[in-house]
DNA sequence: GCGTTCACG
DNA sequence: ACGTACGTGAACGCC
């Protein structure tokens, strides 16, 4: 058998992992208050190597310290480097500690880097017939790469990694791994800090030594080269360029005091390897661990409780519990509307309560107690269990906590509808994940045994009880208590309301839309299909590019990740090359409308009231904006005529009755006014503007009476939604259809008429820096890890979401308050007025048409004074038989 | 389960 | 040299 080395470059791997986790580093750190994620890290791409590599022997070379022979031949080696932070080398001695108990060598050398131990190891063991696996951050360390070394380098965070034999360099670079010197000699090394020659770059160096072979050979064959610039400036450079390659040459005869003969690997000392996760508080890994070194552990991690089984007869129990309790009604399927259930807990740390017989919650001892105003209820996802009870005939009064709603309000990530995940976001360790104890995807199941079960759900109810004081105190600490408290919670029992209530659709009306659609879609195939020259499924993008794109050699225009793009945009530019384009931009449209719309509208009509009973998701959009589900009535078609149609399905439900809507005008916009500060936007929001026309007033300097045309007001729209999202001239340019230099010249005059704007955005970004997170005008937050991203374009995108969240979640805050009292308002004045839908902007509802007069009245004076901003807020009101039918 | 496309604000 | 407007959900193909 060959023999297999393991080699890695200890300090690049560390760093790896260290950053890759940077932005979770809070979460890692032991009881001690030890960072721990480089550790983690280090850990989990050491688990990953061994899995698919078995070595017989093993080494981790670290770097010894900053001096080494390099940085005597050239002060400036690695120099500019940033110094590495505390959080990092803190945590050093412990992967070292890691390594030993894992049963790795690990080995340094003054004067020389890891790169020179592993090279020349590598070398020993290429003679000595080896194979070697290299695993290492740096790219450099390809250079090593032979017929029987491979080096893995990390690609994205620590286990996924690239493979680099001679072949791979061959096929991503066109040169030997050997040349990698070469060209790094000419290019030379912006990390390392060394110059290489002026002007090269890779692509040039890359040539340059395909051409050569060498930097030796380059040099002496550098009068055949043309006179040019680039052989100015390779004469002037050349000491340079062969220094360059002493730095870049990985030595492969450094002094190691050790061989190949020391460095056997026997796999890890369980022992030690246990007593250092309990050290580091991996459990993750301690549970991995062999049952024989974890023993009972698992078990233990959770404190154990007990609780009383609850029957017919020893309801009475029941009476000793006052003032507050935690209650969890068990619905394992995520849509509660028609979930079963499968028991529920109510209790406190006195006693827990269970049981598998919900019928036992309309018993008095228990409805009564749910129902009583008096004693304060801590639940888990409020709006779910106010449902469930509702389809018992049992109303929840006094909610007090709802550790989900709170949780996602303190960080808008942590909106698992699993509460032992919440939970441990929390630390909180004390409970068992559903996935545990039910198992996930087709295996999911309640358990049968009683203990498990029973046990499972007493420990959930005492998560809540045990987060609530805590998270209160975090909510208050962000000053977000009012959010909670005022908004949010007040929200869920509207939202349930609504989603109990329904909205009534008209099943044959759909059906009879149905079967039009199903004909002209037939028709649109046959024509593709004759235009195709053959038949294939218009559905699949990869069968429609073979066709487009190959068969009939239109152009591509885009391309996707896995092929041709024929989204939409890209189809329109091909319209004018074949009649197909249009059939198919065609098939999709009614394709779209007859399995999103049509078919799946159907589905999930209640056959027993003939109603649509959607979730809103209240603790999931990032923003503070709810999102709906099964189905999502929030996207239903409005902007095409054909679409449109399908709102005629949506119908009041009693005879008699009409549809009534309300939308906020221009809301965002107005918003971006109130908290930029900014005059000129102000004012013409206060003087009643057209504001897609005055900003093209501004933006194209026209006269405050000139005629604004279509394409005008068009184009400053989508400068007013750019700003909106967080503009850049390339996607204003790709929307508008001008050139990037006019987009751009578009968004510098916006910023020179609205300065405040400009000024909000800079502000905005620099609170996101300075403290991690963005709020809106209800002090709902959310964290931007990615503000501090190396990588462009997540930073960017985290700078676009800083300034794009408050405008959209304190919009998001607006409607909330305004659904919140427009409930109590229906109440209090004993309208038969329902609330049904929201969309975003837009509150619909039913009313019997006597109502409507009031509703005109109402609506629009509950939505406008939901918050006072600095400027106005505009509502505009709808009303009509159908959904479709509504007009002003 | 992921990628693409397309429906909405 | 890069990658590009914010927030969502559902259907479908493909592996």
């Amino acid at each position: 058998m060959t023999k297999q080395l393991l080699l890695i470059d200890g300090n690049s791997i560390v760093f790896r992992a260290f950053f890759a986790m940077h932005n979770q580093m809070d979460k890692f750190t032991n009881k001690d208050g030890l960072h721990t994620a480089a550790i983690y890290g280090f850990k989990l791409m050491l688990d990953h190597v061994l899995q698919n590599f078995k070595p017989d022997a093993a080494l981790v070379a670290f770097d010894a310290g900053k001096v080494t022979f390099r940085t005597k031949m050239y002060d400036d080696y690695k120099g500019g480097r940033n110094k590495t932070p505390n959080e990092l080398t803190e945590q050093i001695p412990y992967v070292r500690e890691l390594i030993k108990d894992s049963g790795l060598h690990s080995y340094d050398l003054a004067n020389y880097e890891a790169d020179d131990i592993i090279g020349t190891l590598a070398k020993q063991a290429d003679d000595a017939g080896y194979k070697t696996l290299i695993v290492t951050g740096d790219r450099d360390l390809t250079q090593l790469a032979s017929e029987n070394t491979t080096v893995a380098v990390t690609h994205k965070g620590v286990t996924d990694t690239e493979h680099y034999t001679p072949a791979h360099v061959e096929e991503k670079l066109g040169i030997t791994p050997r040349q990698i010197i070469d060209m790094k000699a000419l290019m030379g090394d912006s990390s390392d800090n060394y110059p290489g020659v002026t002007k090269i770059g890779e692509k040039t160096a890359i040539k340059l030594v395909k051409q050569f072979g060498s930097v030796e050979e380059l040099y002496e064959h550098i009068d055949e080269l043309k006179k040019s610039k680039m052989k100015e400036h390779l004469i002037e450079d050349e000491e340079i360029a062969r220094q360059c390659k002493t730095l870049a040459t990985i030595l492969r005869d450094a002094p190691i005091k050790i061989s190949l003969a020391d460095l056997k690997y026997e796999g890890p000392q369980n022992d030690e390897l246990v007593k250092f996760y309990k050290e580091m508080g991996f459990k993750s890994f301690l549970k991995k661990m062999d049952p024989d070194h974890v023993g009972d552990e698992d078990e233990a991690t959770i404190a154990p409780i007990s609780y009383t089984v609850l029957t017919k007869d020893n309801l009475t129990k029941l009476a000793q519990l006052k003032g507050e309790v935690s209650f969890y009604l068990e619905m394992p399927e995520a849509n509660y509307h028609t979930s079963p259930f499968a028991g529920f807990v109510i209790g406190n740390d006195e006693c827990w309560f269970t049981s598998r017989d919900v019928e036992l919650l309309k018993e008095a001892p228990l409805k009564d107690l749910l129902e009583n105003t008096g004693i304060k209820k801590n639940v888990f996802n409020a709006k779910a269990q106010i449902v469930g009870l509702h389809r018992l005939g049992i109303s929840l009064e006094d909610i007090n906590f709802d550790l989900l709603l709170a949780s996602y309000l303190l960080n808008t990530n942590d909106n698992s509808n699993d509460l032992g995940q919440v939970a441990q976001e929390h630390d909180y360790d004390d409970v068992r994940t559903d996935e545990e104890v039910y198992g996930k995807g087709a295996k999911r199941a309640v358990p049968d045994d009683d203990e498990v079960f029973f046990s499972h759900l007493a420990t959930k109810a005492r998560a809540i009880a045990h987060l609530r004081k805590d998270l209160f105190a975090k909510l208050d600490e962000n000053k977000q208590t009012p959010l909670y408290t005022d908004i949010e919670l007040p929200l869920a029992r509207v939202l349930a309301k609504m989603e109990i209530t329904g909205v009534h659709v008209d099943a044959q009306t759909l059906k009879n839309m149905g079967s039009k659609l199903t004909e002209r879609l037939a028709e649109i195939e046959s024509q593709i299909y004759q235009e195709a020259g053959e038949e294939f499924n218009i559905n699949s993008t990869k069968q429609l590019g073979h066709i487009l794109f190959e068969k009939l050699k239109l152009p591509v225009i885009k391309k996707t990740k896995t092929g041709y793009s024929t989204a939409v945009d890209a189809l329109e530019k091909l319209a004018d090359k074949s009649p197909i384009v249009e059939q198919i931009l065609e098939y999709r449209q009614i394709a779209k409308l007859q399995s999103t719309y049509i078919t799946g509208l159907l589905k999930v009509i209640h056959s027993n009231d003939q109603k649509i009973h959607t979730r809103y998701l209240q603790t999931l959009t990032q923003t503070g904006r709810l999102s709906s589900v099964d189905p999502n009535l929030q996207n239903i078609p409005v902007r095409l005529p054909e679409g449109r149609l399908i709102r005629k399905a949506f119908v009041p439900s009693h005879e008699g009755w009409q549809i009534f809507s309300s939308d906020y005008s221009q809301v965002e916009l107005r918003v971006l006014a109130h908290i930029t500060g900014d005059k000129n936007l102000q004012d013409d929001f206060k003087n009643g503007e057209d504001i897609h026309a005055s900003t093209a007033r501004r933006i194209f300097h026209l006269a405050p009476d000139a005629e604004i045309d279509r394409n005008m007001r068009r184009r400053a729209k989508a400068v007013n939604f750019g700003i909106v999202y967080g503009i850049s001239d390339y996607g204003l340019a790709q929307r508008i259809h001008v050139s990037r230099a006019e987009a751009h010249e578009f968004i510098q005059n916006y910023f020179h008429e609205f300065p405040g704007v400009k000024k909000y955005i800079n502000d905005t970004i620099a609170f996101a820096k300075e403290n991690g997170y963005v709020e809106t005008i209800t002090h709902r937050r959310r964290y931007l890890p990615d503000i501090h991203a190396k990588s462009f374009s997540k930073r960017s995108f985290a700078e676009r979401t800083a300034m794009n969240t408050p405008i959209q979640g304190s919009a998001a805050d607006i409607i909330k308050i305004a659904m919140i009292r427009m409930q109590d308002e229906l109440e209090k004045r004993h309208l038969q007025a329902k609330m049904l839908l929201q969309i975003h902007d837009e509150l619909v509802f039913e009313a019997p048409k006597e109502e409507i007069p009031v509703l005109s009245e109402l609506v629009p004076k509950v939505m406008d004074s939901a918050v006072k901003l600095d400027v106005p807020l505009k509502v505009d009101s709808k009303y009509g038989d159908t959904w479709y039918d509504l007009k002003k």
